[in-house]
DNA sequence: TGCATATTTTGAACCATATTCAAAAAACGA
DNA sequence: TCGTTTTTTGAATATGGTTCAAAATATGCA
């Protein structure tokens, strides 16, 4: 019946003004300041409403972890669809996330905050399926890239399954992320702040993985230059 | 004055009796559970004492971290010692480091927690820079094992510092145990759970650095062999 | 259209907990 | 022993997430 299907639409609609809502709420003062009450008043609703879209506050904030991940999903169609030699674009993975994440300080925190064992547990468990289904075109894009490698004869496997070797460069952008977001670590360590740490260690377990063509390290205006390129073409310049 | 010394250390000691209770009713029921007014009675003290050692309850959680960082230190220390080949030595900081969190999971699933803005913002200035001063020693310890390698001639740092190249080992780790510890993510994407994926990875990065000797991901047998030397020599075999 | 029933929305009350602070207790010093 | 300073206490406060009975609205039917 038509009747329902219209309801359907506009609650999903309603959750979306929700959504954007915190999210500019959070962009305004940060997800810690996100309180249920003030959002809901935002969007001119009582706060019983919110709890008809959201289980609890970290139901809601991992909802939007959802939403940022079809943003996500979107930058790597782009790069899955671009044709370039496998090593290219995995790396082009690399740097389509530092420079995502680099552009929404937020959402790294947010989504830093989102997988912390307090959080995860008490969003709903729909939301959590949601969420890792997310990954699921993600995971198959970059498994796809590791697939491409092998069969150009650019990458031996060495027995591994491409979960795993898409698995590594995930792992150490993901602590590359962390370690660079907790405020005076990288001061205190004296590391450079900045994503060519991370560019370089990326190549470095590349070039580990015997990913072809190995990227010469010594030589820094490579790595500059592929950079660039990169950006380019994934028209991620300011 | 004696007087205010021994008040002094008997400050030190009831810090002490905060923290590990604190530590016994996170091991019971989980951080989350963790409630001041409970921590409070289980001492025998009043709620308003806890205050006098910690500013907030964020500040405690930190405190936590601090001390654990010292039997960190510990198990670094020993490796620290041990007179090996500059590659097995980095490489047991990576099994000492997943032993240790395997052993200890609430332990690193506060230490995601307390890394998070959240958490990290609510602590005192001091015990943050308590936090990263814990860092320093085992900073040194990785940089030390690093420039070993230099020494050796089994690295060579093209042009990157200690740090960078200790940095990335560390990076590897901690994105590893996030993903690791988020529950249900290892599963959805069909990745074996178990601290040999983290060993292949991290020998994967430290071959792409040139680390000599190379290891050789083709043969299993290899990797499990050194794993198994590794535990014997750090005694951390059950 | 009017009425009975079902659904949705509301927001004040509720609850859990971290934090504070005025009063009580203890320690100190002379 | 007594006045003063320091420490401890725990009830009161503050914050903010969550609930739920009542009100409002929508739906279905004669």
């Amino acid at each position: 019946m038509g009747t329902s299907e219209r309801k359907q639409r506009e609650r999903e609609e309603r959750e979306q003004l929700f959504l954007d809502a915190a999210e500019q709420l959070i962009a305004e003062e940060g997800f810690i300041q996100l309180q249920m009450a003030k959002l809901a008043k935002a969007c001119d609703y009582a706060t019983g409403t919110l709890y008809q879209h959201f289980t609890s506050k970290e139901d809601l904030l991992m909802a939007l972890m959802v939403r940022h991940s079809a943003l996500h999903l979107e930058m790597f169609e782009q790069i899955e669809q671009w044709q370039a030699p496998s090593r290219q674009r995995i790396f082009a993975i690399c740097v389509a996330e530092q420079d995502f994440n680099q552009r929404q300080a937020n959402y790294v925190k947010l989504s830093q905050y989102v997988m912390t064992e307090a959080v995860w547990e008490n969003a709903s468990e729909a939301r959590r399926q949601q969420l890792l289904q997310c990954g699921q075109p993600i995971c198959r894009i970059v498994s796809g890239i590791v697939q491409q490698a092998i069969d150009d004869c650019d990458l031996d496997p060495q027995g591994a399954s491409t979960m795993e070797l898409g698995y590594a460069t995930w792992a150490l952008c993901q602590g590359s992320h962390t370690l660079e977001h907790t405020k005076g670590l990288l001061e205190a360590f004296s590391i450079p702040r900045g994503p060519m740490t991370m560019y370089r260690n990326m190549h470095r377990l590349l070039n580990g993985m015997g990913w072809q063509p190995l990227m010469d390290l010594t030589e820094p205006t490579e790595l500059t230059r592929l950079v660039d390129s990169m950006k380019q073409h994934l028209q991620i310049n300011k």
